[in-house]
DNA sequence: AGAACCTGACTAGCATACAAGTATGCCGGA
DNA sequence: TCCGGCATACTTGTATGCTAGTCAGGTTCT
């Protein structure tokens, strides 16, 4: 009975194998669990009124995505935020979405495409505050252009390997990132993709996506107890 | 009791988890299980001589894949080859490659990883009448340039999508593919890397990998049973 | 003959019980 | 005080039984 107990979440009725995979997946990424947090098959299963079964299911998944990892016979643990993942997962995403944004600007995008887009920005700016809203935000609009282009399930891929640096997102957005850079460079992104200036649109999309490479390396002395400084 | 009982691997006792997750994506992607084939829980239970509770955890993973899927209180099944999952396979692919090559070249690798790179391509060459073992000569010479760079965990999102068409290939393998040609191309890479000359490594390693959707698009034809032709 | 229905043998999802390994804390002895 | 050893309460891994849904085949009724 771990103090952390406070995470009851769906209804008063059991939850599914994937409906526990998806919540534990959203509590560790928003941080509700934290790296290095030691968790418990049998309090999951408490949590989630259901026996081990579906919880180990769900366990498995995650173990998959590198969330958590498993030391059989002691203990399952929410991993810490590898500075290698973090390193692997920019550049599979650097990689994946430089090709999409300059399919993007060859192709162009329709108008529709674009209001959903200005939209997107523009609840982000409005959610500065609120850390779980602006990421929603800024996921949307990377998401709608590989959409708009048929590139959809790219886009799956890459939300894989998010999952790694998305943590140090949310530890850094209250107080480190600047929102507004953020803001301005999506404004920018989508300025170049307008023009049909690929190289433009690339080089900005690089630069958004460094920032976090930056950050990341900043937390490693500020929150040295959550990161594993594996190279 | 399916006629495919004649694959029963391992020693005379009990395989783990993982292990039954290893041999049964072996087993998918070398297409000694067919896609489209039902597997059994219990069936596969009897065959690694266990319960269902490990089998079942192989088979959540496998999913995770996109090797199998489960239809409920009905049966799971190998899925069949995705036109629409191989191109996105070629896709992540190729970005990853691409990028992995033109660091070798800009950068240059060891005498040593050379004589491997050699090593790999004297393998495959011999091994040309042997599809699993041209494929492993294969993955060991893309393998080795990523680990030279320390871009070993790259490739593992490689692999991880590789899977996809791998079947494919050996599909192919035995009558389709000129042999000599994937030779020959692996040959050009290493050249290219070797003069320093990124530009050529890239045009070399694109044309390489676009081999793979030509020859799905002539097997869709062939093994319509086989292949899925979600575009 | 044809169609509706029922029955039994499958399927996977979940709950529960057991096995085996690990950490912890207490107790006895030096 | 310090150290060794054991009992106990954890942990995950696996086995088994139960539930609910699906499908196929045979039977019965019209």
């Amino acid at each position: 009975m771990s103090g952390k107990a406070l995470l009851f979440r769906p209804g008063h009725e059991p939850a599914s194998a994937s409906e526990i995979y998806a919540t534990v997946r959203r509590d560790i990424i928003r941080l509700r669990l934290r790296p290095g947090e030691q968790l418990s098959e049998k309090d999951l299963g408490l949590r989630f009124m259901t026996s081990r079964t579906p919880v180990r299911e769900a366990i498995v998944r995650l173990v998959d995505d590198g969330l958590i990892h498993v030391l059989p016979q002691r203990g399952t643990f929410v991993t810490r935020i590898s500075l290698r993942a973090v390193k692997r997962a920019r550049f599979v995403r650097n990689a994946l979405e430089l090709a999409i944004i300059r399919e993007a600007a060859e192709q162009g995008i329709s108008d529709q495409t674009v209001s959903v887009l200005e939209a997107a920005i523009a609840a982000q700016e409005e959610a500065a505050g609120d850390a779980e809203r602006f990421t929603d935000a800024d996921d949307a609009f990377h998401r709608t252009i590989a959409n708009a282009l048929g590139l959809g399930d790219l886009w799956s891929v890459v939300e894989n390997q998010k999952a790694q640096f998305d943590r140090i997102r949310f530890l850094s957005l209250p107080n480190v990132t600047p929102v507004a850079l953020l803001v301005a460079q999506h404004r920018a992104i989508l300025a170049a993709v307008l023009a049909r200036d690929p190289a433009q649109a690339e080089s900005m999309l690089a630069e958004h996506l460094s920032i976090v490479l930056d950050t990341a390396q900043g937390l490693l002395s500020t929150h040295p107890d959550l990161m594993l400084d594996d190279l």
